[in-house]
RNA sequence: GGGGCCGUAGUUCAGAUGGUUAGAACGCCGGCCUGUCACGCCGGAGGUCGCGGGUUCGACCCCCGUCGGCCCCGCCA
C-alpha cells in the first residue's frame, strides 16, 4: 500500500509508510544519505543511515537524479534546527529500511524546476520533464481546477454540455480552416471548426435552451504569445434571452470562479465601456485600465492652431489628440523621446510631436513655441497635465490618432512598469459597429459574424447607413486582453436576409455556405444569443504567466510545429493517393 | 509576407579591434564526508561555436545564404 507524501503528518510519527516517487534531489553524506522525494502531492525528505539497513544504503548509493523509487520506513521527528521551514512536511522525516529502484533515468538534458530559463524548444521537445516542475505542474491542476468550477456553475443553472463536431463544413469567412481531406468523397474536404459557432446556434433551434462546451477551436492563422493553432473555449448559448442576461450568467460565473479559486471577491456589475469611448480614450477595443495616460481630444483648441500641422490635420478631416505621462519631463531624456518618435512611427504615425510642462507650468521644447496661451491653458485642462509632465501629440485620421497613441500608451506602461501588479480588471466593451469597411476586400463586412444582430435601436438606419448601425454584442476584456465575445443573434430569416444584402453575399453564396443554417432558423427559432471565452487566456492571466503556451500541457511553436512528437510531419505517399490529392511540390 | 532580438559544453552564459590551447557556473563521472536540504571538499571528462558557402595566411568573430527559437506588425469574422 502507498501513501502519499501530503498525507504523512507530524502525527504519524513512528508508523511505518512506503512511499514511491522520483528522486528530485540527492544529498551523499558517506555515512548518510538524504533524498528528497516527490510524488503528485508534495515533497518528503527521506534518510538512509549506513547503521540502519546495510542492504538499502548500497542500494540508495546507486541512486541518481530523477530514479523511480519505492521507499518503506519508518516516520520520524527530524533533530531540533534541522527543520526545514520551506517544505509543508519539513518537520519530519522518512528513516528508510527499504528501498527499490523501479526505475532509472537517463541523465536530463536540462535541470528541473531551475531558476535559469532553459530554452523553450528544448522544454518543449522533453515536455514531460518540464511538467514535472512546480510551475507547470501547478498551472495544470489550476486549469482542472477552473474547468470544474465552470462546469459545475453551468450545470447548476441548468446548462448542458453538449458536444458538436471536429469535422465540419469549411466556411471561409472569418480565420483561415484547418482542412481535411474526405477519403469516402473525394476532392472534398472537411474543415475543423474555428469555434462551434453554427451548431450552438442550431442546437437551440433544436430547443435545448441552455447549451455549453469547453471545446477545442482550430485556426490556421499566425501564432502569437497568446494565439496557438488549436486552443480552447469555454462555449456558451441561451435562448429568450437579451444581452443583459448573457452579461449577468457572465459575472456571476466570474464572481464564482474567482471566489473559489483565487479567494477575491468581485465587485458586481462589471464596467461597461463603449466601443466608441474605448478607441477615443485607450485607443484599442480591449482597453487595459489598470493605469492611467489617457487619450484626451484636442481637436477643438487647435482648430485655429498657427502650426501647419495641426491645422492641416483638422482641415482634412482628422483630429489632434494627446497623451500625458505624468512626471515624463524628468524621466525621459532626449534619446528617449527619439527613441519613443521611431517607436510611434512603427506604429504608423507619421511623427510624435510633444511639449514638456516646465516647473512654472509653461510648456517647453518641442512644439511649445507654436501653441499660445490661451491653447496651452486649454490643453492642460484636457489632458490633466501638471508641471514636470510630458505631452505626446497626434495630428493625423482621428481612427490613426487614436491607434497610435494607444499603443504608445501601453509601450509607456509597460517600460516604465506603471501597469500595478496582481490587479484584474474585467470590463465590458460594448456597442460596436455591426459592419467596417475593408479596404482589403473594398467592400462591407462583419465586425463580428454575419448572424451578429444590429441594435434595436438601429434597425432604421440598417438601411440608409449601415456603417453606422450598431451591434447586440459584447466583449469581455481582463487587463487589456479580449477573453471573450459574443452576441444576440439574427433569429429572423428575413433580417438575415437583409444583412446578406449588405455584406453583398448571394442568396446562392448564403445557400452554399450557411445554408443549414438558414433552414433551421426558418423553422420557428427562438431569440438566442451567446458568448464564448478563450480559457487559455484567461488562464495565462489569472496564473500570470506571459504566454499561453505555459497553460498548455503539450503547446506548439510560433512555427506551428510541436518538438515532443515531431507534429506536422510528411506521410507516405499510399496515405496521400488514398485521399485522391497530390502534393503540389515536393520540397518537403 | 515583413520588422526586431537570439543560436558557443548536457544546461545557462562569457568570449575587445579576426591570431594559434574556446572559458565559467550548474549538471555529469570518480573519490572523501553522519544532519543535509541549491550540502560541502578534492579530482576528471565533456565542444562540427546551428548548417552551407565566401573573404583572409588565418574566422566563434567579417560577408552572403539557409535552418531554428522568441517577441511584434500584417493575419486571427
Amino acid at each position: 500500500m502507498r501513501t502519499l507524501c501530503e498525507n504523512v503528518k507530524d502525527s504519524d510519527i513512528g508508523k511505518e509508510f512506503t512511499l514511491k516517487g522520483w528522486v528530485m534531489r540527492y544529498r551523499d553524506h558517506g555515512g548518510l544519505i538524504f533524498i528528497d522525494l516527490r510524488d503528485c502531492s508534495g515533497i518528503m525528505q527521506v534518510v538512509f543511515d549506513e547503521n540502519l539497513d546495510k542492504e538499502s544504503f548500497k542500494t540508495a548509493k546507486k541512486i541518481k537524479n530523477e530514479y523511480v523509487v519505492s521507499i518503506t520506513g519508518t516516520v520520524g521527528k527530524r533533530p531540533e534546527g534541522t527543520e526545514n521551514a520551506e517544505l509543508k512536511t519539513g518537520t519530519i522525516e522518512i528513516s528508510a529500511m527499504r528501498i527499490q529502484i523501479i526505475n532509472a533515468s537517463e541523465t536530463l538534458p536540462f535541470q528541473i524546476d531551475e531558476e535559469a530559463d532553459v530554452n523553450e524548444f528544448t522544454r518543449l521537445k522533453y515536455r514531460y520533464l518540464d511538467l514535472r516542475s512546480k510551475r507547470l505542474k501547478d498551472n495544470l491542476i489550476f486549469r482542472s481546477k477552473f474547468n470544474h468550477a465552470v462546469r459545475r456553475f453551468l450545470d447548476d443553472e441548468g446548462f448542458l454540455d453538449i458536444e458538436t463536431p471536429f469535422l465540419t463544413k469549411s466556411t471561409p469567412e472569418g480565420s483561415r480552416d484547418f482542412l481535411v481531406p474526405s477519403r469516402l468523397n473525394r476532392g472534398h474536404f472537411f474543415a475543423l471548426p474555428q469555434s462551434p459557432q453554427l451548431f450552438k446556434q442550431i442546437l437551440m433551434v433544436g430547443g435545448f435552451e441552455k447549451y455549453y462546451q469547453i471545446v477545442r477551436c482550430f485556426r490556421d492563422e499566425d501564432l502569437r504569445a497568446d494565439r496557438q493553432p488549436e486552443f480552447t473555449q469555454l462555449d456558451i448559448e441561451m435562448s429568450f434571452v437579451e444581452m443583459k442576461d448573457i452579461m449577468s450568467l457572465t459575472e456571476e460565473l466570474f464572481k464564482t470562479i474567482f471566489k473559489s479559486l483565487l479567494g477575491i471577491e468581485l465587485d458586481l456589475p462589471f464596467k461597461i465601456m463603449d466601443y466608441d469611448d474605448a478607441m477615443n480614450i485607450y485607443g484599442s477595443d480591449k482597453p487595459d485600465t489598470r493605469f492611467g495616460l489617457l487619450i484626451a481630444s484636442l481637436s477643438n483648441i487647435f482648430c485655429n492652431s498657427s502650426m501647419n500641422l495641426f491645422k492641416n490635420a483638422i482641415s482634412n478631416g482628422g483630429a489632434i489628440k494627446a497623451i500625458c505621462f505624468q512626471g515624463g519631463s524628468n524621466i525621459l531624456s532626449r534619446k528617449d523621446i527619439d527613441e519613443l518618435l521611431s517607436i510611434a512611427k512603427d506604429f504608423g504615425a507619421k511623427g510624435l510631436a510633444w511639449t514638456k510642462v516646465a516647473d512654472n507650468g509653461a510648456l517647453e521644447g518641442g512644439i511649445s513655441k507654436f501653441i499660445s496661451e490661451n491653447e496651452k491653458i486649454s490643453v492642460i485642462e484636457k489632458t490633466g497635465a501638471k508641471n514636470g509632465d510630458i505631452i505626446f501629440y497626434q495630428a493625423d485620421e482621428k481612427k490613426t490618432a487614436n491607434m497610435v497613441l494607444g499603443r504608445l500608451r501601453l509601450y509607456l506602461a509597460k517600460k516604465y512598469k506603471l501597469i500595478p501588479k496582481n490587479r484584474f480588471e474585467l470590463l465590458w466593451v460594448v456597442d460596436f459597429p455591426l459592419f467596417e469597411y475593408s479596404e482589403e476586400e473594398k467592400k462591407t463586412v462583419s465586425v463580428h459574424h454575419p448572424f451578429t444582430a444590429p441594435a434595436e435601436k438601429d434597425l432604421e438606419i440598417l438601411e440608409l447607413n449601415p456603417l453606422s448601425a450598431k451591434s447586440d454584442s459584447y466583449d469581455l476584456v481582463l487587463n487589456g486582453e479580449e477573453i471573450g465575445g459574443g452576441s444576440i443573434r439574427i433569429h429572423n430569416p428575413k433580417l438575415q436576409g437583409k444583412i446578406f444584402d449588405i455584406l453583398a453575399i448571394s442568396r446562392e453564396e448564403a445557400r452554399l455556405k450557411f445554408g443549414f443554417l438558414l433552414d433551421a432558423l426558418s423553422f420557428g427559432a427562438p431569440p438566442h444569443g451567446g458568448i464564448a471565452f478563450g480559457i487559455d487566456r484567461i488562464l495565462m492571466l489569472l496564473r500570470n504567466e506571459n504566454s499561453i503556451r505555459d497553460v498548455i500541457a503539450f503547446p506548439k511553436t510560433q512555427k506551428a510545429y510541436c518538438p515532443l512528437s515531431d507534429a506536422p510531419s510528411a506521410v507516405k505517399d499510399k496515405q496521400i493517393k488514398e485521399l485522391g490529392i497530390r502534393l503540389s511540390d515536393t520540397r518537403i
